[in-house]
DNA sequence: TCCATTACGCTACTGTTGGTATCGTTAATA
DNA sequence: TATTAACGATACCAACAGTAGCGTAATGGA
């Protein structure tokens, strides 16, 4: 029962594929990076990239959810901060804020990728906090969307990710999960 | 002095034009939103909209500042809320978030769209503010990334923009230019 | 009136890109 | 050996932003 009959896939192309769309949409944003290129860079055809992933969406995702590691477990009673701060601290990566601000661009127009992006990206941050705290979801919600949207939008504007703004911004999002508004 | 010799503009075109990108953007969205339409929607041929604006992306941004109007200028004590809150709303406005998503999106790409965004949104909103508060312009940037930002996030995520949402995240800018951080 | 100048509509086109179809080949199981 | 499925390669399609060229209409000036 090792294999369905057939030729088993190639098992390193997955990890190649996500690393080469992390490197590149991280340098040449993800309007910039095109699917040939990717195959490319990753020593792929296009056509494998496309039987493992349903669209360059799915595949961007799939790679951000890989780069963007777990949210750490707040064990204590001040350590809110912590996870939010690590969220803060993600974006501020240029291939995370990269590839998040792609997807956001996608999910406006398609219903499926914004589900997508609630589910693999959204869910496990509220889940933890959800755990930890009993904090009510929607609260989480905006949470994450002061967090998330407003360090994007700041990268849209200007370019990059100033390291204050980040700091400050983490502080609203605390207070307002310690329930002072 | 009149004109210059040739044959002068159709005088409606413009507003024809950017009445049309925002209707259209305001329903199918800016990606979901061609040029063909918008010039066949405006009675108008899509060489004519060339002619009067360089891409899509400064047409749409022209019709942005159109349709978002000037922010109110905050006169006594209390007013700042009154200020931050007319963003707040105006973002509210399916037709302003549409626009702006889009802007948005196409600002992560090109540094020329980036400088024109701070300049014709962002610039009016904080000049008001600077001058009727002598508020750090970097307070209101950040201000302005937190309310925009946050809002267009939660769009982007939810499909639509819940009331709650304008209000808490007014509040909270308000508390941060209120300089209590 | 004739001319230079500029806007217009129209049609046709280019270039890029996400995504697909096809096909011969290769690596596995039964 | 037969079947099954993944692979690479190539060619292709459909959209869409943006452009080129052309004949025509409308203005001011000589």
């Amino acid at each position: 029962m090792e294999h369905r009959p057939g030729r088993p896939r190639r098992p390193d192309v997955d990890a190649a594929v996500r690393a080469a769309t992390v490197r590149l949409v991280a340098q040449r944003g993800y309007d910039g990076t095109t699917l040939d290129h990717i195959a490319r860079e990753a020593g792929v055809a296009k056509t494998t990239v496309y039987r493992r992933w349903d669209s360059k969406a799915d595949l961007v995702l799939d790679a951000l959810v890989d780069v963007l590691g777990e949210p750490p477990l707040p064990t204590g009673g001040g350590e809110l901060r912590e996870t939010v701060g690590w969220l803060a601290a993600r974006i501020g990566d240029p291939a995370v804020h990269q590839l998040l601000v792609g997807l956001v661009g996608e999910a406006v127009a398609d219903p499926a990728v914004r589900a997508a992006l609630r589910q693999r990206i959204r869910q496990p941050f509220e889940d933890r906090l959800v755990a930890a705290w009993g904090a009510g979801a929607a609260d989480v919600d905006l949470a994450f969307d002061v967090v998330v949207g407003s360090l994007l939008h700041h990268a849209a504007l200007a370019g990059s990710i100033d390291t204050r703004v980040v700091d400050t911004v983490t502080e609203v999002a605390v207070r307002l999960l310690s329930g002072e508004a």
